[in-house]
DNA sequence: TCTGGGGTCCTGCCGCAC
DNA sequence: TCTGGTGCGGCAGGACCC
């Protein structure tokens, strides 16, 4: 039997900010956009003091200032949370050989082969990222990654969950189907009009049901995954397909001038990403969402893959000259996929 | 009225080659 | 020569993740 381990930080920007400059201990936090409540930008992270005014993560940032103007705001520093976010995954590393990142605050561990019990695990693993870093984490284990993110999100913050085989039916099934990994709003909504809302009711249908409703890769996917069935092993290592950069403006534009030269901009930015991480690509994409919110894309897939910053541009002007830009634009973004090493 | 930025994967559709 | 099935790459959109 598996043991795989999930290791979540808690309220990770928050908590690093707040390690930063002590005095926002036990103030409400928002981590998100530029740091100005009043612009555009969504939230990327609440503190727990201000998750109670009903703040959350992706709420727009001016709808988090209307429920509690008296937090305090701040701008994403990416720098600082990759940098402690670094010596976490040196621990963990340290810990177990055997590490898939996810994102910049999570990690699953294989902890099979540890000859100790799991719960023993968990507790110096805690004790060591405490000791590196001063934060928090909570931490999930189980027999496959489906159930041990499942356990970690149970109990938060500074929780410790351990989920068997035999607790599925008793712990999981009575969950919301949104804490299944993979069913966003979208499915949650439309779930719930199958009279659908519990993981276990899920797990009631038959599969034939579900691939009717989901198509045979998410039908398949749901049947499992509502039975705590998951034998996906961990990603150890992977290399990027695509590599992008967008940006929302903070009025919407209609200027072909400024929309031209911010295309041009993204296209260089996006070229010196690849060059500096080693990458080339051949399908340069353009994404254009208008003030309506609509976004359209339209790609070009050259004959050889580049980095060189004209060969893109010019891909990349070919593609927003298929677009009828009528309507004012919110948001541009260059796009390059089929990456592979210099 | 509001809805970021950086990604992955899937689906449906189309044209093309065999 | 015509027609149809099939497989595949490219493209556009959408759902989801952190």
């Amino acid at each position: 039997m598996r043991r795989i381990l999930h290791v979540d930080m808690d309220a990770f920007f928050a908590a690093v900010e707040q390690k930063i400059n002590p005095a926002l201990i036990g103030k409400p936090l928002v981590i998100g956009g530029s740091g100005d409540p009043t612009k555009r930008g969504v939230v990327s992270t609440a503190s727990y003091d201000a998750r109670k005014f009903g703040i959350h993560s992706a709420m727009p940032m001016r709808t988090a200032y209307k429920l509690c103007p008296h937090a305090v705001f701040l701008p994403v520093n990416y720098e600082a949370y990759s940098r402690v976010s670094g010596r976490i995954k040196g621990v963990l590393r340290k810990f177990c050989p055997i590490m898939e990142d996810v994102g910049i605050d999570e990690a699953f561990l294989d902890i099979s082969n540890i000859d100790k019990p799991s719960e023993e695990i968990a507790k110096e693993i805690k004790l060591k990222i405490i000791d590196e870093t001063g934060l928090t984490c909570s931490i999930g284990i189980a027999p496959n990654k489906l159930l041990a993110k499942i356990a970690s999100d149970m109990q938060k913050p500074d929780g410790l969950t351990i989920i068997m085989k035999d607790n599925i039916e008793s712990r999981i099934w009575p969950l919301p189907v949104r804490k299944l990994w993979g069913v966003g709003p979208k499915t949650e909504v439309y779930l719930k009009t199958m009279d659908i809302e519990t993981i276990g009711a899920l797990a009631s249908l038959p599969l034939n049901k579900l691939i009717e409703r989901f198509g045979e890769s998410y039908g398949r996917y749901l049947y499992e995954a509502s039975r705590g069935i998951d034998e996906s092993p961990l990603v150890t290592h992977w290399e990027p397909k695509s590599t992008s950069r967008e940006i929302t403006f903070e009025k919407d534009i209609g200027n072909w001038q400024d929309i031209a030269r911010t295309i041009a901009g993204l296209t260089r930015e996006v070229a010196d990403d690849m060059k500096q991480a080693g990458y080339k690509g051949r399908t340069v994409t353009v994404k254009v969402r208008f003030s309506d919110f609509k976004t359209h894309t339209r790609a070009k897939t050259l004959v050889v893959s580049t980095n060189l910053v004209d060969k893109i541009r010019m891909a990349a002007f070919d593609c927003l000259k298929r677009f009828e830009l009528k309507k004012k634009v919110r948001l541009l973004g260059v796009r390059v996929g089929g990456l592979e090493k210099v």
